[in-house]
DNA sequence: TAAAACCCTTGTGTTACCCAAAGGTCAAGG
DNA sequence: CCTTGACCTTTGGGTAACACAAGGGTTTTA
């Protein structure tokens, strides 16, 4: 199959495979003629391995280590497994944080609805978010934050 | 104060602060002799309120867009209390989603603590990933996985 | 006075794609 | 046969919020 066909076989659009061959994750064929990519049915089962493997929470390069093990005829598993197991506690200390600020939001909604909406009080209102506790930086998380970007 | 003194205040690396100054959150002056930023006191309370706005789950140009009304006298707060209350519902999926992660990420370690560490059965092991639920690529949330990356 | 400690700007890297541009290819209809 | 539209190719740039290194000037301190 071609690029766009692999694409809607798995769900994902034809950028993002050619992606995934970019990063070396997919191998195809070139059609010795016009140089498009052919996939196999064996293609379209990686592909879905790999949108597996990234809702457990692998990143691209971890995918492309695993699958090249794989290729070797080595055992990622104890790999993998590992991965797993280290990727889980972040996984849930981002969770509280996400919770942790979903909580200051809340408060801060509260803290708002009690004001009547077009207040000019410009300087001081806003002081609401100086009185938020301060980050505490504890130097723990860093790239924690993220403002939206999804579903624009 | 100069540009680490400001950092060190409000716990941030002089790198994020010039970060900061690039994306005009900040407006130090300049010292006419050597060329350094100079900061004030309301510049480091500034700070300090960028870092809470940020906890809030604001962006840099979100901010930057709080900070410029602001300083037009123009009262931010209706903008704010708008950003708060739409992101908020984008942090709780997110929430769920990755609690949803967490979830998949347990249940496949369990399936893995009954085996044998070395099971040299390569290629049939690792299908259990392959057993995994598919992305059911409702197409929701296209920006929602992240590898680690924290705490190195 | 010399080294340590800062300061400056500029450019690059990070993640997982998305998007645009410029141009070749292919299937179907007129 | 030829055109049109759908699809293919590669290249290069953009995204968020910084981190980091290079190359070079300045200030502080021992």
């Amino acid at each position: 199959m071609k690029v766009s066909e692999l694409a809607r076989g798995a769900g994902v659009t034809a950028e993002t495979v050619r992606h995934y061959v970019r990063e070396g994750l997919l191998h195809p064929e070139r059609h010795p003629d016009n140089g498009y990519q052919l996939f196999t049915q064996d293609d379209l089962e990686r592909l879905r391995f790999i949108q597996r493997a990234r809702t457990l929470g692998f990143g691209v390069a971890e995918i492309r280590e695993i699958l090249d093990h794989a290729d070797h005829g080595d055992s990622p598993c104890p790999m993998v497994r590992d991965l797993l197991a280290s990727r889980l506690p972040q996984i849930r200390e981002r969770i509280s944080e996400l919770q942790a600020l979903a909580e200051r939001m809340e408060r801060a909604l509260d803290a708002w609805a009690e004001m009547p909406d077009g207040t000019p009080d410009g300087h001081s209102l806003c002081r609401l978010i100086e009185s938020f506790p301060e980050p505490l930086h504890t130097h723990a998380t860093p790239s924690s934050h993220r403002p939206n970007k999804e579903t624009p």
